[in-house]
DNA sequence: AAATAACTCGAGGGCGCCCTCAGGTTATGT
DNA sequence: ACATAACCTGAGGGCGCCCTCGAGTTATTT
């Protein structure tokens, strides 16, 4: 990450170490708009040492997101060692929801069309890549239906985003509700005609922004 | 409404209007959080002015989305009288989703899990007990899965919420797409066993505010 | 121990939004 | 036409947040 730099000077990186840990708490049970004014008062640091290390709110989410999301990568793996493959397939879903629901700021993150920042946006491309072999997978096996795409994950991705947001705390179990239903319509036999994917957006809502 | 209270004075209604249809507008096409100010500005009027007729953004909402909720009521009604159960319980969600999308401002209302107002609130309640009767319908017919509830509407209305937050402008068909696979998931056919409901998020996510 | 570079601090200016209120304006009944 | 109540106005104070900058402090090097 910091690399080619020298090293920080032990308090400053001691201080970027606080910041970073309560940004990381707070962004998790409050979202990704707690005031920057207020990680740095519960860090125990002034709000100008905080822009001195992170000049920006995405200098943050840089910092934090995507070790986060690696662990996309751990749960696809394991999803494609899965002897059976909609298994793997639906333990992917549940592990990638799990994820959303344990941080309420990774769930923010993803709920954006375009994950703000590169950094974030590249991790989320990485678990897309694998996301593919997984369906593909699935797919291949019959037990998937063929007209679902890495693409219907993003929507399934948003539509949980939301559902998470509105039940936490009050049943916490509804995402996974939610998921079983939406399942049981992805199975081949389930499968009823439908509208395509309009290409435009297979393609814009994984690009980079504007 | 203003029953009781006499008639508003001929400028002062003039005004009353000029604000409600403007808000109505501005709140449709950005959403809740449009600015007061804009508002009035938007609207000819001064914020004062504004804040005579309404007192507070939420007087807004009781004045603006009891109406739009209404047309729920007929929603419902063309479901019941649909031949086939499956069919009016199918076209009540999308007529449903479609409401949602085609006003953002009314999109955020419903995508809260508290109602803000107790007008708003009211309007959903209503709304509640007819789906109530699409349900019971579409279930006794054999085509809906029996594990199906009303509460189940109130989680797909906070994920499809954000599914068109996300998706109108890139791909407005994207909730019709999401709709379709749900509604896969729950035929009778395609059940399969799952857990059920929280009984306290029955209880507790259609009751009112604190 | 002194010199230097690295870092911290927090007061303060800017901004956008909320909301109020005293004083001016306009409609309405007589 | 006048009186009166109803209504409108917009400057302005408050608030919370963002971000900067010059002065002060601290670690590190020699």
């Amino acid at each position: 990450m910091a690399t080619g730099s020298r090293p920080l000077r032990a308090d400053a990186a001691r201080n970027r170490d606080k910041l970073l840990v309560t940004a990381t708490q707070l962004f998790g049970e409050r979202g990704l708009d707690v005031p920057l004014e207020e990680i740095a008062r519960t860090a125990g640091v002034s709000i100008g040492t905080l822009y001195n290390h992170f000049p920006t709110r995405e200098a943050f989410f840089d910092a934090i997101f995507p070790e986060r999301l690696a662990a996309l990568d751990r749960i696809a793996a394991a999803a494609l060692e899965d002897p059976d493959p909609w298994n793997g397939f639906a333990g992917f879903l549940e592990g990638l929801f799990a994820l959303q629901a344990e941080d309420r700021g990774l769930n923010d993150a993803l709920a954006r069309r375009f994950p703000s920042t590169s950094e974030v946006s590249d991790a989320c491309h990485r678990g897309l890549r694998d996301v593919d072999q997984v369906i593909e997978r699935a797919r291949r096996s019959g037990q998937l239906r063929a007209d679902f795409t890495a693409q219907d994950v993003a929507t399934l991705v948003w539509a949980m985003s939301q559902v998470i947001r509105e039940s936490t705390g009050v049943a916490p179990q509804a995402w996974r509700r939610c998921l079983s239903f939406f399942l049981d319509g992805l199975r081949t036999e389930a499968a009823h005609p439908m509208t395509p994917a309009e290409p435009e957006q297979a393609g814009r809502a994984t690009a980079d922004r504007p």
